[in-house]
RNA sequence: GGAGGUUGCCAGGCGGCCGCUUUGGGUAUUUAUUUACCCGCAGAGGAAAGUCCGGACACCACAGAGCAGGGAGGUCGCUAACGGCGACCGGGGGCGACCCCAGGGAUAGGACCACAGAAAAGAGACCGCCUGCGCUUUUUGCCUUCGGGUUCUGAAGCGCGGGUAAGGGUGAAAUGGCGGGGUAAGAGCCCACCAGCCUGCCGGGUGACCGGCAGGGCUAGGCAACCCCCUCCCGAUGCAAAGCCGAAUAGGUUCCGUUUUAAGGGUUGCUCGCCCUUGUUCUUCUCCAGGGAAGGCGGCGAAACGGGUAGGCUGCUUGAGCGUACUGGCAACGGUACGCCUAGAUGAAUGGUCGCCGCUUCGCAACCGCGAAGUUACAGGAUCCGGCUUACGGCAGCCUCCAGCA
RNA sequence: GGCGGCGUACCCAAGUGGUUAAGGGAGCAGUCUGCAAAACUGCCAUUCAGCGGUUCGAAUCCGCUCGCCGCCU
């Protein structure tokens, strides 16, 4: 049995060229804190990158943050529903099968600063915010 | 109670659920210690930081010594080593507890010391003071034949010399201070005292140095975080070091097969073709004047080999290690015995959430207690150690000064 | 992670122990002009990134910190 919550190494972007395809080609979505990138995969998971620059904060405060986003994602991955991803709203919606995308969230600069989350649930409101109008 | 000084300690704790990284075992799976799941163990700091010093380790270079270059600088010790630490000496700051000092050499030599000032470093010089000579003026004398005269006396000025360093608005800094003698005027020129320097001797200390006695001559500015001298130390680069494995594509070498003129330019929308230039106008044999065969060059295809990119593995964590007891030393630190294993990530792991306890603040209360909010500062390993420096929250002990009460 | 370099006005910058820290651009004010431009004149650093030390004296020499940039891939 496959754990529902658990996110391992095959769940993130690992590498350079992944990171700037998603960036340079995926679509883009900017909250308060975060912008939001995603471009859809063929690789039936969601994966996740993480991009907190050195102007966001000092070290702690960096990791920190990603490990809050990281939190985020694993709790919520099921909740990122595949039409949510889907560009535009063209007439595909007759297929039946989970589409899926690799996200990258960086920060931007207020994250660092009072304004940034503290606790979880103040991340998800942000966020969750976000994929969910996506649904139109 | 207030203001300080100094030393040491802590970096919230426990539990449930959902997750991450390493590793041991098990089950399933796989060509493969491949992947998944279950259980267990372990999982950031006092500064992990700055990269300012010192090492370990790795690789390159290297006979020895010297030069160049860089660094250290009271003494004795500690240490693997150090620019670190400890004790002591000397100097400075503070009422004090206590703190600070790149703290060798300025008679080995060179450079520099702006402005101001007479002068800023081996030099005596400007003003001044004193004095010799000459001249001029003048005064008092003196002489007088009463018209005057001027060797001589005093004063002033000018010129040429000599003596002197007492005094001279300066300046960060000016050749010691005060008193007496002395002199034409002055001067350590002489004397007493004080301060400093040098030399010698005696005593104490491993030593830096300290104390005492005697003598000397006033020659003696600052600056070495300017060059320099003396003593001591240093080869260079850094884990992105270094070693191993090594895909695809292109290129290299060898070999086999096959094919047989190659390169550049022009013409054209493009291809073929044609034309031009350069090179081969390859060697041998054969028939014959153009071909054929073999070899070479070149093209194409296949294989092998080596270099090596992406990528991966090793290096990678047991160490000048930690704890306890005894012990040597004032201390830094060392010795002996026993016990313990304590991060190895790589778009980079220690988190989220809930509950309880602890702590802080606020409100009610003013004895117990109840409620709310917060749980904080600086900050996250990246080869590993020893230091230094910087950032920063809290607690405790000891000590100093001030004030109040008894 | 390791190794280097640089900070002087709003911008570019000279200055390497000594009076009040050059110069250019921009800006502001004035002269000129009918109005502008150009030209000319004047103003603009209480201190050289910050702190401490050496020195009579520091932008300059020394140490520490902060910020920025580059190289090794």
């Amino acid at each position: 049995m496959v754990k529902k919550h658990s996110f391992s190494k095959t769940d993130r972007l690992l590498n350079p060229k992944e990171f700037s395809r998603t960036i340079k080609n995926g679509k883009r979505f900017t909250t308060v804190n975060y912008t939001v990138y995603v471009l859809e995969n063929s690789l039936c998971r969601h994966r996740l990158g993480l991009a907190v620059s050195a102007r966001v904060a000092n070290g702690p405060g960096r990791v920190r943050l990603k490990r809050l986003l990281r939190e985020f994602f694993r709790l919520n991955r099921d909740k990122l529903s595949s039409a949510s991803i889907v560009p535009s709203g063209k007439d595909s919606d007759t297929q039946e099968e989970q589409r899926t995308a690799d996200i990258v969230i960086s920060a931007r600069r207020s994250a660092g600063t009072d304004k940034g989350p503290k606790r979880l649930f103040e991340v998800e409101k942000e966020l969750l915010g976000l994929f969910k109008p996506g649904l139109i």
